[in-house]
DNA sequence: TCGACTTTGTGCAGGACTTCACAAGCCGTT
DNA sequence: AACGGCTTGTGAAGTCCTGCACAAAGTCGA
């Protein structure tokens, strides 16, 4: 373990790109979350919360929520809270999220069309610098201020734009394909919301959005909730 | 491991409604992703697989798709594997597919739009029977075969075409009013694209996905794996 | 019928994550 | 300056899930 410091961290507070890797992967996930009920809390003029208030707003029990914000150093005060501001700096931070990144949409069909104009990744962090598709009849079309752009011009824009991330919006058939020319050109985070298990080399991480399966998975429990119904009325929540 | 088999299960086969309930979490999400590899391979005329092959088509290790399985029941052959189609069967039955269940969808703005004319649901057990805006604008607007209606309608088509899943995908703000008024309809199950935490009656489960929140950990992995290569060059890959 | 071979189903150990419960620490008041 | 009230940060215990490794059980060929 390389645990070099920053050089001005005095304070023992600043936990290092060394730390960071010891993040459980949970609670990464929630971070996210925290920090989407940090800036609302900081729209809104609050200046401190709890962990009991902020794990209400985030919809996690309090314990868990300290926690994961122990992960990444200590920056509450006991007896009052945390100050919202430095939290969500501290966050951002964790997260990534202070260098803006350059993400690439491929795939624009009904959903990557929708996915383009989705205001919510500007908001946060996320700037969508392409899109390409492999329809020539839909190269060209103008979209959220964007131009779409043939998919075989990927490699190129790619390098040139620094892209690190990319949105496959493709349909299944086309996705292992998509994948691998980003991969080649240098794409080490996929977000993939085609139905289809993608095998990308072990530097490369992927995220796999299913819709149906989300369905799927909430069919399940009605069914559960049905027949738990007919047996013996017991009902029970689910985490 | 609760162990109780049903006393009368000769066949020692078919694992009751009652042991559904047991059937972990993390199993659940699974078998969809099986389902889906499982009728891939049907279509390719395939007839059985082996645990080996059907856990790289899903993307998971074989021992834990074993085990999965083994949930619903005994579905296997020794020395063979799994019949293609009996397995089909069973995961639709455990997911409760086997009956086509009424779909709501709420919000039909970017995301919505692009939602209500996404083909995988219907190709996967799921009808959108209803879509609803607040927007008076938009109502009447056909898509998809169907014509948008106003959010004051919704507790009425809610009940009159028995819609037990609903998906919200309005904006931050409108989500907690909709959610509620979507159970008080009748609504027990809601896969919210909003990014804003709903809450609900214990009875009623709650799928979120947050697309912002997607990128964020991949960010992070991004932000890691930067460090890594700063520190020692040194990759892991994520689970 | 037997034996070699294949693949399932599962006990078990280990790991990851959650939750509890409480000591440590900070603030405002007296 | 000491105290009471709150809230954080965290050891420890508990729960859930994973992955190994292997006995059990089936197939196929001779």
């Amino acid at each position: 373990m390389t645990d070099q410091r920053d050089p001005d961290d005095g304070a023992a507070r600043e936990p290092k790109a060394d730390r960071w890797r010891s993040v459980p992967e949970a609670t990464v996930a929630r971070l996210a979350v925290y920090l989407r009920a940090l800036t609302t809390q900081a729209d809104q003029g609050v200046i401190t919360v709890s962990s009991e208030e902020l794990a209400t707003a985030a919809g996690v029990n309090s314990a868990k929520l300290r926690k994961d914000l122990s992960h990444l150093g200590s920056y509450g005060t006991r007896g009052v809270g945390y100050d919202v501001s430095t939290l969500i700096e501290q966050i951002s931070r964790a997260l990534g999220l202070t260098q803006h990144r350059a993400v690439a949409l491929v795939g624009i069909g009904n959903l990557g069309h929708a996915l383009a104009g989705y205001g919510g990744f500007a908001s946060r962090g996320f700037r969508i610098v392409a899109l390409f598709d492999a329809e020539r009849a839909r190269v060209g079309e103008p979209i959220a201020g964007l131009r779409v752009r043939h998919i075989d011009d990927l490699d190129d824009v790619v390098r040139s734009e620094h892209v690190s991330i990319a949105v496959i919006a493709t349909p299944a058939g086309a996705a292992q394909d998509v994948c691998d020319r980003l991969v080649a050109a240098g794409v080490t985070s996929i977000l993939n919301f085609a139905p289809a298990v993608l095998s990308v080399p072990d530097n490369v991480d992927v995220r796999k959005v299913d819709l149906a399966v989300e369905l799927q998975i909430l069919s399940f429990h009605e069914q559960r909730k049905a027949s738990a119904g007919d047996n013996d009325g017991t009902f029970e929540e689910v985490g």
